[in-house]
DNA sequence: TTGTACGCGTTATCAA
DNA sequence: TTGATAACGCGTACAA
């Protein structure tokens, strides 16, 4: 693979033009003639002469990168990615974005500063985007970079972050009060660990608000914090058994437990929604993927990615005031609620 | 965001030194006294100093990034992540493995050339990664570009490109010589255009090879090919009602269209495993949170995302002359076959 | 059209 | 042994 590269000098001498010809040409500066240009062209080709991107942002200094961020849990091989299928559609989001405004995308896993400090001190990054719980540490250095940075479903923290969330609140809201309205009054909840995101404090507090409207009391023994995988969901299955008879309707705080949440019952010879009803959060595809298919609270993810990375590039270009995005939700109505 | 950006020579100056020890000193190189040392990283905190990664890379010619191509379809604003989950649990493989070797990756969602080449043409990428079907004229600049290419799932055609794909054959073959060592005969088959691609070749000889061997022969009428998505899967279903006279089982190219099958078969209260069996193939995720579980044959994406930059960094440093990769598969039962 | 300074770290060379 | 100077990598873009 050791090749002596060819550089923009080499095509120069041997069209027998200057550098700067030649930079013209590839950057379509109309300054050439149509003769230079031509033999440049011609030279171009027969040495199958590449530009290097990394000299060539060096030199124009220009932004060319979206990082995203993926803190990675300790001692876990894996990305955030795998576990929910949330990260593959917000990515999906993020890219096609980037790829619109010229801007590549990196994706950063990051499970020690080491690593982190390779590969994004500084330079071509427009933006960064984080998902998902990140360290005091790295919320030092983040800032530290004088870019824009984008924390989404997360408390702003730092200053000069923007926070990019759902209205995790009112879908939560709507969520229980369309299980109230189809005459639920057992309402149990799902969710992971209430005190460490955000978006579990809110969508709780959407939960609760719901409750009190209606003259509901909050039945602790019915609040079920687990880890939101498939795998949590499937554990919470037993606990939803074990208290069927204070249970009729189950508000999960995201699809990826409710379908683990269904899958357990199912195990257990307890149906839905005949034997209970589940709504969920987030709308993943494989909502619709499922029997019965996830009643749920819809976030539109992909959006949100691509949200996130307009948000950079319109910050970057000029910084607004506006720290904070609040996207809408919408309840979809399927076949897991009764 | 416009910031007088603090270089190298900032904190040489302000450190009274030169920038070679500071360079030093950020690399390691055990040529500072301590004193100096101290004083300098003193400076650095002071002034908050990242190093610029691209002037950086620029000056050590190192190998960086890990591309992976993924094409866009036509006139279709999403990547193909978000189609199938397979992509999603790939791309944390070759995340993971990046990682590990200190390399990040990048997204490179292509659907013009001129994108392509903002981005690419040169410079910091060790190798690049291609996932799904590539044009004639990508093909020929990836080629020119000299560095280390893999092909996920798709036949070698370029020269000096490497291929990386599962042992399908042997999959479809152990998946239908399952399904009859079940009892079935009338096994349909469930994919994509055959032609279009080497994996649907493959699998297809697969099935083929076990029909054969059985003397059973194959019915075009219960061969069905259709989008490899939960869609195509979804239509799939109508034409399976209308010949279930002569199906018994469905062999699936795809877990993704398995799982549509299922769905559109429930609609029309076809059950699985009851009235009719299905088999897929790749064992995404999803397998597990469908009622039934699918019986599939697992390929381990993860791993077929760390190999493919496993073998890009090998073959980066040292060109080995195998050139096709051929990862095993593996029947997994559960429960949609009977 | 062209020569060349520049962007910014790295590292070989040379001096102290 | 420590540290400074300067060339280098490679395009870009301004001054001439």
């Amino acid at each position: 693979m050791v090749k002596n590269k060819i550089t923009i000098r080499d095509v120069a001498k041997k069209a027998k033009v200057s550098v700067a010809s030649v930079s013209y040409v590839i950057n379509g500066v109309d300054k050439v003639s149509d003769e230079t240009k031509q033999k440049v062209l011609e030279v171009i080709e027969e040495l199958n002469y590449r530009p290097d991107i990394t000299a060539r942002n060096l030199a124009k200094q220009e932004k060319t990168f979206i990082g995203i961020l993926m803190p990675i849990k300790e001692n876990y091989k894996k990305t955030i990615l795998t576990d929910n299928p949330f990260y593959q559609e917000f990515l999906s989001g993020a890219e096609y974005a980037a790829r619109k405004n010229n801007l590549s995308t990196i994706i950063i896993g990051i499970n020690d500063a080491a690593n982190y400090s390779k590969h994004m001190d500084t330079g071509s990054f427009l933006g960064i985007i984080v998902l998902g719980a990140i360290e005091e540490e790295f919320c030092d250095r983040l800032e530290s970079l004088d870019i824009p940075v984008v924390l989404v479903d997360q408390d702003k923290r730092c200053n000069d972050f923007i926070s990019l969330c759902s209205d995790d609140k009112k879908g939560a809201y709507d969520a229980v009060k369309y299980l109230i309205s189809k005459g639920h009054r057992q309402i149990a909840l799902l969710g992971g660990e209430i005190e460490t995101s955000s978006v579990h404090i809110n969508r709780f507090k959407g939960y609760e608000k719901a409750l009190k409207e209606e003259n509901i009391k909050i039945d602790q023994d019915i609040i079920f914090q687990m880890d939101v995988t498939y795998e949590g969901g499937i554990i919470a299955a037993e606990k939803v058994k074990d208290n069927l008879n204070k249970i009729s309707a189950v508000f999960c705080m995201s699809d990826i437990v409710a379908i683990g949440l269904i899958k357990g019952l199912i195990k257990r010879n307890i149906f839905v929604p005949k034997d209970v009803s589940v709504i969920g959060f987030d709308d993943i595809r494989h909502c619709k993927y499922l029997n019965p298919e996830l009643t749920t609270v819809k976030q539109d993810i992909f959006a949100k990615g691509e949200k996130a990375v307009d948000i950079l590039v319109d910050e970057y270009n000029k910084p607004s005031e506006v720290k904070e995005y609040v996207l809408p939700v919408e309840l979809v109505e399927r076949e897991s609620v009764r």
